[in-house]
DNA sequence: AAATATAAATGTTATTTTTACACTTATAAG
DNA sequence: CTTATAAGTGTAAAAATAACATTTATATTT
């Protein structure tokens, strides 16, 4: 070969993954139990090592799907965390991706051969290594997306309930929203198809089923709106 | 050592920097022509490799000092670039960075030993490797950033007028802005100090200068604000 | 059969924010 | 003293946001 970078460092590269689900109250993340040492028992973000023939979306792609069984999962990469000594077994540098999924569309076998289970993110323990940082930042992440793409395909059932989209937004942002005014700005955005057929599970008088249109949804996903809430 | 990931693959990270500044007029940033192959002759961001004793952001810091003589420059991490070929001579991983310098405030002798040049973003021709791709994103986000965090303390002179600030803006964000509405929506960040003094080279009535009150800046750096421009 | 309990559905008004818009002022140059 | 140039300034209309309470449908209880 005519050039290389022999004289440079290498390092281990690897993908943290924050699994974001939604449980119709409370927004919950996706942890595993370590079997293995070092931290042994102590609790972890999923993750693993990128492989010389793919890329970081590859590596991540491929760490969600071994823990869930799920492909073509949402997900975004959000900072690469450096610090020299964030894993005590050697240099790693990991690149953090956050990922959204319907809590109940995931291969449960899969999670229990994990140890794997689903936290609420306000209740989440300490973690190994950095990966509490990493949780935080993720979620301001999701946070600010709120507010410029739709949220909610990816961690809702395919027909919903207002009350819980609204629930799913309360439950990201950490605040209360007006349940009126919730509506209104969400029809503003014109995502949803009503249905006719209404969920009984709640109560008595029943509340209507609402579905995404996935076109127009896509077509938000692209566009540069502000959604303040 | 009882542990190690002896088995996973290395691959050699890289840091790639996108320096923004402004004159007067235009969005600038920073290229370098490269003297070595591959692409010798090509244009490209300044950039390097993360030592085994680094982290990221020194990494950054270090390229930025290297090119510019400057210390502490402002920077920002935006995305790991992994696509598997984008670096002919060997699998490399590129974390981003962003920095924004005064224009004015770099060792000129070391930017020509560089042979570094400034382009308008908007002019910028062809780059090596995903290089334009990097530029993008980093407009794109710096564009974002506008609205929720103050801009220009690193951008402009230490005093500067309202106009230049605009323009700055406007340079930014690809847009025009109404004079008015901008100097009453940036008055009400509350985060300028109007000096006495004047600036006369750009009128004969001349204009006020402005300097940012570092404090309120800073504070305001931290705080969650909406700036709709 | 009537009363009760529960969550769903719905609209208006006040307030705040944003946008659009044009004339006067200061000064140097001619 | 006239002219030319950019600086400086305020208001009104429109749009977006926030605050807020009653009625409705239905299952359950009495």
């Amino acid at each position: 070969m005519l050039h290389s970078y022999k004289k440079e460092d290498k390092v281990v590269l690897a993908v943290d993954c924050i699994i974001f689900g939604f449980d119709e109250e409370d927004l919950k993340i996706l942890l595993i139990k370590r079997d293995f040492e070092p931290e042994k028992g102590k609790l972890s973000l999923i993750g693993g090592f990128l492989k010389r023939n793919e890329t970081l979306d590859d590596a991540a792609s491929r760490v969600l799907n071994r823990l869930t069984g799920v492909h073509n999962i949402y997900m975004e990469q959000f900072y690469a965390f450096s610090a020299i000594d964030r894993d005590p077994v050697e240099r790693t540098v990991s690149t953090s991706y956050y990922a959204l999924i319907n809590i109940k569309n995931h291969n449960e076998e899969l999670i229990e051969n994990y140890n794997a289970k689903w936290y609420n993110v306000s209740e989440v323990p300490q973690l190994i290594f950095d990966h509490n940082k990493m949780l935080e930042k993720a979620i301001k992440r999701l946070q600010r997306r709120t507010s410029i793409r739709p949220i909610g395909f990816e961690l809702l059932p395919e027909k919903f309930t207002m009350r819980q989209l609204q629930k799913l937004y309360e439950a990201i942002l950490n605040k209360e929203l007006d349940k009126r005014n919730f509506i209104n700005k969400i029809n503003s955005l014109d995502i949803l198809i009503k249905l006719e057929e209404k969920d009984m599970t709640s109560s008595t008088k029943g509340s209507f089923l609402y579905q995404f249109d996935q076109n127009k949804y896509d077509a938000k996903l692209m566009d540069n709106f502000y959604l303040k809430l």
